[in-house]
DNA sequence: TGCAGCCATAATTATCGTCTATGCTTGAGG
DNA sequence: CCTCAAGCATAGACGATAATTATGGCTGCA
């Protein structure tokens, strides 16, 4: 069976003539004639009785034309909804993102896709880099939003590049002085971050590579909690640049450079299983997004 | 597009792999990577990302496959249905009957033809037999049961000789007597008939015929009430006899042949549209029922 | 490194659909 | 009454399309 003997089927019945109905459907009549003889044979039934007055439906006709009308429609809508799909305007979309992205540069992006892809449903999911790795390998997300890692089936791009500042509170005797030495952090009272945490390592490997121990005072897991920590002046802290920009622009938090040492920046990136292709539809569309809104988010940092 | 397409983009994404699909749709594979690349072209869209561990679908793939799934599914809904039809399992029925056929010949019918066919639904309009005819030709019932009528849209097929007899109170003077003679009638209290029914005309040619005019003391539009009369000794009556074949067995009612009078016989029979085609499905059932049921009661009364 | 699994491509063949031309039937109108 | 027009079916030719076979590229695995 033929969609194009389906098509040809419902238009006769609408029309009650199977001339008319090759003319609407831009062929000629024994066309027509061909594809519902074709179609009443393998149904096995006579769907038209054929007069003078053109053709009228016989009750099979009239029993059938339902679902040749539901198979029509049901390829008309999915046509509609994937030209929606494809240019982003609707479908779902889920999206996994570690801690500090989610918190501190999701929000603004979404905004901003939200505003422009009103139609698509927006799913997030939060953890560490690791488990939204995993997430997206089992299709549980569709992009991951994470710091750089590597993975055969995966394939990233670049995002921004996140720096990890010290953070202190405003008064602080580090606050507002041009550098600080690694050995000064060593004695200061140092807030550090949940070890499953990217940063942690990175920070590690800072004091490390200075043959330095921190005395850490505090573990949290949570940047939120740790900033909190520092503007209450129970010591000072690595961080993000991205997550603190609003307190120190505000004065609340204060910041110095630490002598000596290389930005401890880190990647990070969208990642997406490898074979799920080009990325197209609201896919694309946040990616877009995202790098327009981190691309702006830079320009205003360092600007 | 083509439903082979969609076929195949069901089949790849049941089994993920294209080669499977072709296995089970019994083509080869090239045939398959064909119908998919057709209905991605036509659709604008990658619904498959192809790799070494075989076709998975993309999103906007995952978003079209319940649409495709749909139109296969409304095809092979259509085509049970179709079937269940042809043999009359289901369906709509629409009969229309004369008064006459609707009371005393119908209900056994549909008896039987209920037995058989209970996916059928049944709709049943009475009407004088040129209401029925209308109805036939406005197509709001199918079939009519009614005595002779010409037109030319309309076929006809006999279905019995309905015989107009004379009723009597059971015991009635004319009761058990041999023969009637017509001027007897005339003198006798008579009971007539609607003059709307076809019956009225066929009673009237016949007092005609013999040059007396009937002195109609009662005239009624329906014979349940003309029985109910004649049996409570109101008068005499001509009547089908198929409507009073039980109160003559029973003695509640007499009869009597009237004397010089060719039996006064209608043919009533099953009208169709001609531009119907043959009856199929429900409709060829109820005829075929039909004949079965007033044969055999041809059958006993004559027995 | 060779093999096996999976998909894409190329070229050939077969099939199927469409078109033109024509015939048949019937109802309408001169 | 005869012709014409409308509507559908049929026949034959042509063309497009879809299937098949054969092959190649790629990748994971022994």
């Amino acid at each position: 069976m033929q969609l194009a003997q389906l098509e040809a089927f419902v238009t006769i019945a609408r029309t009650g003539s199977i001339s008319q109905a090759a003319t609407e459907l831009f062929v000629t009549q024994p066309a027509v004639t061909a594809r519902i003889q074709n179609l009443e044979r393998e149904l096995g039934a006579t769907l038209f009785v054929r007069g003078r007055h053109g053709a009228r439906l016989t009750d099979p006709g009239r029993a059938f034309l339902p679902f040749a009308r539901r198979a029509l429609d049901a390829v008309a809508d999915g046509r509609l909804l994937l030209a929606e799909v494809e240019r982003g305007a609707t479908g779902q979309l889920a999206i996994g993102a570690a801690p500090a992205v989610s918190t501190y540069v999701l929000p603004a992006i979404l905004e901003r896709f939200r505003a422009h892809h009103s139609g698509v449903q927006l799913i997030v999911r939060t953890g560490h880099s690791e488990e939204i790795l995993e997430m997206v390998l089992r299709e549980q997300v569709q992009v991951g939003l994470v710091r750089e890692v590597v993975h055969p089936d995966i394939e990233a791009s670049h995002l921004y590049d996140d720096e990890l500042i010290l953070v202190t509170p405003p008064r602080h005797p580090f606050a507002g002085r041009d550098e600080v030495r690694v050995e000064e952090l060593v004695d200061a009272e140092l807030v550090m971050f949940d070890r499953n945490s990217s940063y942690h390592e990175l920070t590690s490997a800072l004091f490390r590579s200075f043959g330095v121990v921190p005395r850490a005072q505090m573990e949290l897991d949570n940047i939120d909690a740790a900033k909190k920590m520092v503007q209450q002046g129970l010591g000072v802290t690595l961080l993000p640049r991205i997550a603190v920009a609003d307190e120190l622009a505000a004065g609340l938090l204060g910041t110095a450079r630490i002598a000596g040492v290389q930005p401890l920046t880190r990647s990070v990136v969208a990642i997406r299983r490898r074979d799920a292709g080009a990325a197209a539809g609201s896919v694309a569309a946040f990616l877009a997004t995202a790098r327009r809104v981190v691309g702006q988010a830079a320009r205003e940092v360092s600007g």
